[in-house]
RNA sequence: CGGAGUGUAGCGCAGUCUGGUAGCGCACCUGCUUCGGGAGCAGGGGGUCGGAGGUUCGAAUCCUCUCACUCCGACCA
């Protein structure tokens, strides 16, 4: 029996040596037909692609696809979060409803919270997020102002309860949350770990393939002074968006940057955030008609992180005080910094797709490439598709090998579906010839070559 | 939370008005023929019709209650 490695969503995914990746063992249940309840296009996809089940209104199993995609997004979160100096830890998905009254915001949330009693009556509740309880740890530990700055962050499930979830993952009542958590001494450092964050999504969007633009916002219940909602550009997107058609082509800050230095990340903040932008909530028109016409961008739009800073709104509530230089308590200014890797997922397919299915970044594809064996049992085509498996794997790629017996047009069309960015079709026709066709999931370009030739193109380098 | 709907086989649906013992397409299983863009023929398996009560000789169908889910609006990572 193959033992698969347990893994959770919150840890890495690891090169998982085993049994090779053969569809006809694996567990990929496509729909062939429009579920009737998928009103958007991300939601249709998912349950086609056999990515996710429903289970509840807004409460989904993630079926092997797409628990993949899961993973590869966390990945990237996780990398860089941890490359702005952001630690990872793991809180727990049931909370003390104590800790919540401490902050005052137990009556705050409302219904959106959902509340349940353990058996010695105490009240609890499923976390909605954690700044009570990262704010609980911290004070728990940190007493001087040398222990700062601090950036503490997890990814975990969170629960909202909605008054009517919709759109699949995208609005769920279950989501999967990294919440990052900055403690600092003075305004100046919380704005500098503010900056940080700010960098660092912009980074993790555009290693995604996705185009974030970073919107000033409310900062509704979460409270605060400052705040930025980065939004992507979908044609089925929530909200409308306006913004300087700059943002289109700007470059995400580079890998090398110095996270530490204050001027540099107030420099990049200042250059994304001095064009205009806005949702339709804080829309100006006159700034926004003022604008060149070959700037305006008015597009739908798609929330996939959103970042605070509130000062010392919950540090005095619950009492995080260091120590300062001058022996005195201090209250700690404190920041929070979400991203939905569930809805990230499902943004990333209202973000790339066509009228086949889903076309994968190649970042965030649950495999790099499919192997289509169009004549399994013939001894050729089969020890070809093996090869290339073989020695794809080996090359660091993640591939799909379908070794199911049917026929090519239904292989092309799942093939289609799922979005592998590259489909390697093996054929005896082709084989004859010595090539395999090589084709681009996202171009529609196929290419005839000899195995070697696609192993090379295909390796990555 | 207001409004509108839907629950019949794994999925998509018909049957409900007008009660008579459940059907179609896809999927699944078997066989043969096929095989480079979701094959054809033949055969087969699978449903206490969301649940509970009631009316009736008889209920998927009529009545009452209940549960679940979806959509539109207000609200939101």
């Amino acid at each position: 029996m193959l033992h698969q490695q347990v893994v959770s969503p919150i840890l890495d995914l690891p090169k998982q040596p085993g049994l090779p990746m053969r569809l006809s063992r694996y567990f990929l249940p496509i729909l062939r037909e429009d579920p009737k309840e998928a009103e958007i296009v991300s939601h249709r996809l998912m349950l086609r692609a056999g990515m996710i089940r429903q289970e509840s209104a807004g409460i989904y199993a993630w079926l092997p696809m797409g628990y993949r995609v899961l993973q590869k997004i966390n990945a990237i979160v996780r990398e860089e979060q941890n490359r702005a100096g952001a630690i990872e830890l793991l809180m727990p998905v049931i909370q003390s409803a104590d800790l919540w009254r401490e902050s005052g915001r137990y009556d705050d949330f409302g219904k959106e919270m959902l509340r349940i009693c353990d058996r010695h009556d105490r009240d609890m509740l499923f976390g909605p997020t954690n700044e009570e309880m990262i704010t609980e740890i911290f004070r728990g530990y940190v007493r001087s102002y040398k222990d700062l700055p601090l950036n503490l962050y997890h990814i975990q499930w969170k629960f909202r309860d909605e008054v009517r979830p919709r759109f699949g993952v995208m609005r769920s009542r279950e989501f999967l949350m990294k919440d990052a958590y900055s403690f600092d001494l003075d305004v100046a450092g919380a704005r500098h770990s503010y900056n940080r964050m700010f960098v660092a999504y912009l980074r993790t969007f555009a290693r995604m393939g996705l185009k974030a633009i970073p919107i000033r916002a409310d900062t509704g219940p979460i409270g605060g002074d400052l705040s930025h909602e980065f939004i992507i550009l979908a044609s089925t997107g929530e909200s409308e968006v306006f913004c300087h058609g700059d943002y289109l082509a700007m470059e995400p800050p580079a890998a090398d940057i110095d996270f530490d230095d204050p001027a540099q990340m107030q420099g990049i903040f200042d250059d994304w955030t001095s064009r205009y932008a806005a949702t339709e909530e804080m829309h100006d028109k006159a700034a926004f008609e003022a604008l060149p016409d070959n700037a305006k961008v008015s597009a739908r739009g798609i929330e996939v992180g959103h970042i605070f800073f509130f000062g010392t709104k919950y540090s005095q509530a619950m009492k995080a005080v260091v120590s300062g230089p001058d022996g005195k308590d201090i209250p700690v200014q404190m920041g929070s910094y979400g991203i939905g890797p569930s809805r990230l997922a499902a943004a990333l397919i209202e973000a790339n797709h066509d009228e086949s299915g889903i076309i994968w970044p190649d970042a965030v594809a649950p495999f790099h490439v499919g192997i289509a064996n169009l004549k399994t049992g013939d001894a050729a085509t089969d020890a070809a598709c093996e090869s290339l498996y073989a020695k794809l794997e080996k090359a660091g790629r993640d591939v799909l090998y379908d070794d199911r017996d049917e026929r090519p047009g239904a292989k092309f069309a799942r093939m289609d579906l799922i979005g592998l960015p590259w489909q390697v079709i093996v054929g005896p026709k082709g084989l004859a010839e010595g090539k395999v066709e090589v084709k681009n999931r996202r171009s529609g370009e196929r290419e005839l070559l000899s195995p070697d030739e696609a192993l090379n193109k295909l390796s990555g380098t």
